[in-house]
DNA sequence: AGTTTATATAAACTATCATTTATATGATAA
DNA sequence: TTATCATATAAATGATAGTTTATATAAACT
């Protein structure tokens, strides 16, 4: 997997967002689930790429489990790319 | 359009390798198949999709059309949006 | 005008990927 | 140990998007 491909990975709208949720802190997927209100089995399946690539980690917590983004440095990695889609926004807008 | 599918736009393993291409300086669709080696149709094809996106601008020369990154702000962004990816790789090697 | 060159468009095909539905696993509590 | 809760997996479906092939347009040259 490139990085290119990793990025495609981030910008999926609803990884994104999952991502998003993640970034405040970890989360069992269910408190995802209800976050961004989409079935549990699809968040299960879009966290399973995520985590293929790399970009999440999981540990069970009794019957839960939780995921967290793997590294603080991939965090601001996320964070940046986030502004570099508000930035092409802008430049869209003008 | 809005940021996150502007930056998939950007992510395609083929229109970012016509943005590296065009990150050089404005080049003809002939120019720009020569480099990637690609069918003619299909470049055009994905020009028109980053057109679409107002990531690429155009203007045409005599029979040729010539392609650019619309704005030096995008163009930047892009090494950035790169650099990203080059980073996602470390973080992932290591 | 007719031919060649450069690019674009359109239709058909293919592949990829998201989503849904149904079911399985695995842990806890009764 | 059975029932329940949280999550994962698998199969089927549907949608999106890349690629190919064939053809159209539009400019320049003869």
């Amino acid at each position: 997997m490139n990085g290119l491909g990793l990025l495609r990975c981030i910008c999926d709208d609803m990884r994104f967002g999952i991502l998003e949720q993640l970034s405040q802190g970890e989360m069992t997927v269910g408190q995802i689930v209800q976050k961004i209100k989409r079935d549990q089995p699809l968040v299960s399946h879009h966290l399973k790429t995520l985590k293929e690539c790399g970009i999440v980690s999981s540990k069970s917590r009794g019957r839960h489990v939780v995921y967290r983004i793997s590294s603080e440095r991939l965090s601001a990695l996320i964070v940046q790319i986030q502004e570099a889609g508000d930035e092409i926004n802008d430049i869209c807008d003008s």
